[in-house]
DNA sequence: AAGTGGTCTAGACCACATT
DNA sequence: ATGTGGTCTAGACCACTTT
């Protein structure tokens, strides 16, 4: 018999893999579990708490915990090659990963001395200027990424990059105007548990991380032109990358 | 002044980025808290766990909550593309980037049915015969990432791919030698929070997600051979990938 | 021996959702 | 009005580390 919280999450756990409460269910609550496993009211919600820091379960509080299913996004970072030699496996995933719009939000442009690792990124001395673009992209109402990006200033100023709306084609295809076409990326991904600012701007759940990437793009001749920082919802997000040999 | 958990923690994490408490450092103890603070144990306690919970200290029983850091090991996944044309650009990672060596451990081989994902990578009925490898990957004694793969067993019964020991070159020179040869690769990339059995596999500390990679491999003329799926410490890896246009 | 984090009880109050 | 999760107090015991 269960006695502690630990052991009370694991028997839900397994309640839950039996498929006694499929994704969407309601677990019981406290005072079902207080009954039934004789423990305090404090054990019983922390046998809850631990589904929900490991993104099993989902609090709502006034109604109860529920338990979480994942459907993801697929971002496909090389989309430009042909899909077709790729063809043959279907995803891993089950067969309802969505491909929802995406919509950009809370667009910010602004000059600055370029922080340490943007430098680091760049090529740059720690303080050169740059110019920064941060936004926000929302599905369904729900803020799922944002994305902070840095350029040269000796590179984009007065440019249409250092304005809000970069106009037909975006940042890329300005820079292809200036003569720094990026041909190449570099992505790095890290997963982390997101801070308590950080958790309220994506809105995620607790026991959801995030995805931190960062993508640096280089010219032809392999000069960085573009550091681009992207915090995504790891709740909402499959990254896919494809490459050869 | 601070009066319950997320207040104290946020006071904490302040005075952790204005560089009173390092990395490495030891925070205030519980006892410390309630008398700076004004509340109950229990509370000061929470206080501790929230920054625990986000990755940004690390408890100790016995001795302390201390600060955390991140030095990662880098995995590319792109390895074989030449360097020269990246080289450009450092790292956006403070320079002391980890290179250790990996062990491999626990190698373990069986023949069984397909579960339904792997089935699925592979374009195979759920339930046909694969050959499941299985190991795990060890840093200073530390266990950093386990991986599982599934390849179909019509394709590799009865040769070394089946046996724990692949041989010179492992399981992808089998498979060229076998008409097979991989070459080109999907991976997907999610992350989320390990079960208390993978937090306990893979010996991460509270507060760190685990990166769930699934890399299909396919031959030239594009059918899937293997599907593997690993599991990550994210506190210890940051997963780089590169690709054109 | 003293100090640390970890966890539990028993009771309380709150804001909120549902009925 | 009732039930829900969230959080706090005050006190207790435990296993562990450090001195």
């Amino acid at each position: 018999m269960p006695e502690n919280a630990q052991q009370i999450a694991d028997d839900l756990q397994g309640r839950i893999d039996s498929g006694e409460f499929p994704p969407g269910a309601r677990l019981p609550g406290e005072p079902a579990l207080v009954r039934q496993y004789g423990v305090a009211k404090m054990t019983a919600g922390g046998a809850l708490k631990i589904l929900v820091a490991e993104g099993v379960a989902q609090a709502r509080p006034g109604s109860g915990t529920y338990v979480r299913e994942f459907k993801p996004l697929v971002r496909d970072a090389v989309r430009r090659l042909s899909r077709s030699q790729w063809a043959s496996g279907a995803s891993v995933w089950s067969a309802d990963v969505d491909d929802r719009p995406l919509d950009v939000a809370d667009v910010e442009v602004e000059e600055l001395a370029a922080p340490a690792w943007a430098a680091r990124a760049l090529g740059l001395a720690e303080g050169d200027a740059v110019v920064r673009r941060g936004r926000r992209f929302v599905v369904d109402g729900k803020p799922v990424q944002s994305a902070v990006s840095y350029l040269p200033a000796d590179l984009v100023r007065g440019t249409r990059i250092a304005e809000p709306d970069t106009g037909p084609g975006g940042t890329y295809k300005r820079l292809e105007e200036l003569g720094s076409a990026p041909v190449s990326f570099e992505e790095d991904v890290r997963a982390r548990m997101p801070s308590a600012a950080e958790a309220e701007s994506l809105a995620v759940p607790a026991g959801t991380p995030v995805i931190e990437v960062y993508r640096t793009a280089f010219t032809a001749d392999g000069r960085p032109v573009e550091v681009n920082r992207m915090l995504l919802d790891a709740g909402s997000y499959v990254m896919r990358y494809r490459f050869e040999s």
